[in-house]
DNA sequence: CATGAATGAGGCTTCATTCAT
DNA sequence: GATGAATGAAGCCTCATTCAT
């Protein structure tokens, strides 16, 4: 019964996988849901017992990603005091992260493109949290005043940017150094020092 | 002759206009030829008697986009002589054209995706410029060390970020008091004060 | 033995109501033979277990209501003497028989779109009988001379649009008033008077 | 000027006319747009410069029967003084643009399944404008009385079915004698003699 | 007997590009 | 130069049918 239930199950995992790595790498328009088909090994009808259309299994990797990256950073940073070392766990999480499945996050990077819905839904979502990260650590006054929101974008910005050069252009994690500038830059600009 | 000549960049840039706008608001997979030439009111033929293709007039308006801001952060910073100055006059100047010409924008966060060359290298060509002017403050004692190419992304990811946020979210320029926290956020984050 | 047959032979006819609901509903090439299944509560491979094809159940479903409706007609008139109770009593069934069974009516004219051969056999079967009672009622004075052949036909025009009308435009039988029109018409056209 | 329109014209006409030959042929879901493409002589493409669906050119079809038929028939009978007269002359015209038009008539008979609406809104505007002229023919005390909706649709039923017969089974128009015995159960059905 | 996952042919439609006028 | 009719490749999706369990 189980047996009955993964065998389906997998054949979900696979066309899921083959279009995470499709869509990353050639981009949402010029993918097509035969390739997607194929390149999971199935038939091509086989793709619409799983997913109702293309748009459909996009927006599914797009909250699949979703819920990934908010929970592996979350579990990085839970267990931390400082807003000093959350943010630097949760900016070293955030490149590994972005390293380790560089489909995946590309494919969010386009969907404002492909449905501007979910592109925006998205960025605020990821939003909203980290400013209420930001204006609790400012009520203890372990950052600088100011607008938590413009802050939270700001600091969105230097992941969004950091990662967008290391892992598509350099195909790498940033190395020790670099990482230390740009933690340098972002603590010095939360912190002060 | 001239005036031959000028009537046809008329119509050239009749088209470029209309593209823009219709690249920026739908993406460039969602306008067809047919809607640019009926916007820009031509011909549909005409399209293509001053363009290869509809890639051709796409790369164009990166071009064009990337002289444009080139020129106009330019001409805003290069009177000025402290990199404070300059961040706080570019960053301004950023906002102010990404308002300006949000589909313009818009067109080239698509680029990569429409092009995966010609979107790198906007973003390659923009940093190195930025790098230059941050290692040369730098020299100067103006500005903390680290890897000043992290730093120009850093920067630059602050600048997209808000950018971003403010012109496709929020449809407006950042207000006075917003922009006061960036600029504290990025000047602390590179002079330290 | 005899169980199991009757099991399956209720399984087919689960099967064949279900599609007879539904062609009559919405057409055989709007209907699917998933939605067959679903709709008769067997799975979807046990449908080629009963039946060869879609084609097949629909060839099916018409030989039925040709005999269905032979059958109705045929149990109605045998014992009259006089043609025009015949026709009174016919007209009578026939209307009763599409108001109670519209889905199997529908299915019948939508036949010839069908498939051609079954259609036409399908007209020219019910002619046929009709024709041959024409001739007995002519040779017996009772009717008019002329071509039985066309006056079958016209009857059969008659009966079927006004089952048409009523039933698939009006939703009900022909009232009283209405059955009155009608058989004053045929009998006038038919008898003389 | 008018020779540009009329090339395309020509065209819309060439791809009108393959649909109805194939529609009426084979029916509308066994009939593909490609086919009516290649029928037309004409590329794939073209077919959707002039109709925006299949259902488009469908649907266009029925209108034009529609306008055809109507005028046909009024024609033919608005010249003349008595009913009786007036139902021989629009019965024959109609055997004759069946006989002449079956494609087109066929398209109509099919109507029901693939658009209900259009479907119904067909035979009941033709049913209304037959009833009018019945109503007043009675109160002339040129027809017997009785409910006239029905009697439109008895002879409806009567023109439909043996313009099915004869030119859908035999392929041919109704011969003298034929048309004698139809009009003679008609007039007898309506007149009494 | 029963199931439903898998298949792929086939249909509709869009649209970048060409070409004759 | 300018036009827009014509083209057909390519994409998305449906669904009748098969087959392994």
């Amino acid at each position: 019964m189980d047996r009955l239930k993964k065998g389906s199950d997998r054949t979900r995992e696979k066309i899921l996988r083959a279009a995470e790595q499709l869509f990353g790498q050639k981009g949402f328009y010029n993918t097509s849901v035969m390739e997607i088909a194929q390149k999971a090994g199935v038939g091509y009808g086989t793709f619409y017992l799983y997913f109702k259309s293309k748009d459909d299994i996009y927006k599914e990797l797009v909250r699949y990603l979703n819920h990934m990256l908010r929970y592996t950073i979350h579990k990085e940073i839970s267990r931390l005091e400082s807003r000093k070392e959350m943010e630097k766990a949760g900016f070293a999480a955030f490149f590994k992260f972005v390293h380790r499945h560089p489909h995946l996050y590309r494919i969010v990077l386009e969907s404002d493109e492909v449905n501007k819905r979910i592109g925006k839904w998205y960025y605020k979502k990821i939003a909203e949290r980290y400013q209420q990260g930001l204006e609790m650590a400012m009520k203890k006054g372990e950052i600088r005043e100011g607008d938590p929101k413009m802050i939270a974008y700001c600091l969105m910005g230097v992941a969004h940017m950091i990662g967008n050069y290391c892992v598509f252009y350099e195909e790498r994690e940033p190395t020790e150094k670099e990482f230390e500038t740009v933690m340098q830059f972002i603590l010095y600009g939360l912190v002060g020092h």
